[in-house]
DNA sequence: TTTAGTGCAAAAATTTTGCACATAG
DNA sequence: CTATGTGCAAAATTTTTGCACTAAA
């Protein structure tokens, strides 16, 4: 998810883009970890003190219901953040009967804890995921 | 996750089968949703008065610290737990250099609503799910 | 019999909300 | 100029914890 794309969604569900916002989708451009509101928040009142907890709590409400952040529970008590992965790429479910391939709403990358792939070093390029089994149109043809 | 892996694993780590846990399991067997604690303690006092939310807390922090749980985020304030896949299959970093694969401890379907595939009436099967990329020793020999 | 588990009540922690003022468009 | 956003403070909600008692192994 690029800087455009945010702007853009932002402005077209009439969102105003005020400098808190900016400030925070900053941080989150190029993090590749899940931040928890604390962590946004204290990152940004380093060099723009003049921002409230509150106002991250409310913004990153809104910026997980525009679809732009992945909303993550690691365990410990926070919710976490990250920008979703870029669009351009889908997951299916495919139909083994017919072969009918339909999108799923879901990129395993943006749910996952990166800590065991940085760990290793490892630098991803792509990844596949798709889901297989039999549509409803096959199911019920076959039973008659 | 089957009844018996669920009980082994809790004897092997010392906890003990108590008629809370046995309820709480088999609420969670052959659930396809992620539960909420007010859920799966609701679905058990109707039958089973003497049990307290605190149990059901502490509970399912013991299943899912043995991976035997999986807890979800959905956006409301409250966590959600579902039995994890079962075990038996793996997804791997594959790397595009060398063809090694290492196993990943993450499988997209413990983590992801079922909702969108149980509205579609499709019947998963299988699901693959491999991440590609460059591994650490072949980025540092290409290196020199 | 010993160690772990439970229920109760109270406390902690995160997240949400009402209101008056500020500001982006 | 108008509608949305922000900060502050207070409130709501979920989750955790201390303690005495119960129960599994």
């Amino acid at each position: 998810m690029q800087l455009q794309d945010v702007l853009t969604k932002l402005r077209e569900n009439g969102y105003k883009i005020t400098p808190q916002r900016q400030e925070m989708i900053n941080v989150l451009l190029g993090e590749p970890e899940h931040l928890t509101v604390e962590e946004i928040h204290s990152r940004i009142s380093h060099h723009y003190p003049h921002l409230s907890l509150d106002t991250v709590y409310r913004n990153v409400g809104v910026l997980a219901r525009l679809n732009v952040l992945a909303r993550v529970d690691f365990g410990d008590g926070k919710a976490r953040y990250k920008l979703l992965e870029p669009d351009g790429h889908k997951h299916h479910l495919v139909c083994l009967s017919c072969g009918n391939a339909e999108e799923v709403n879901f990129c395993p990358l943006d749910y996952m804890d990166a800590y065991s792939i940085k760990e290793k070093k490892f630098a991803v390029q792509r990844h596949s995921f798709e889901i297989y089994g039999y549509c409803w149109a096959c199911r019920t043809k076959e039973a008659n």
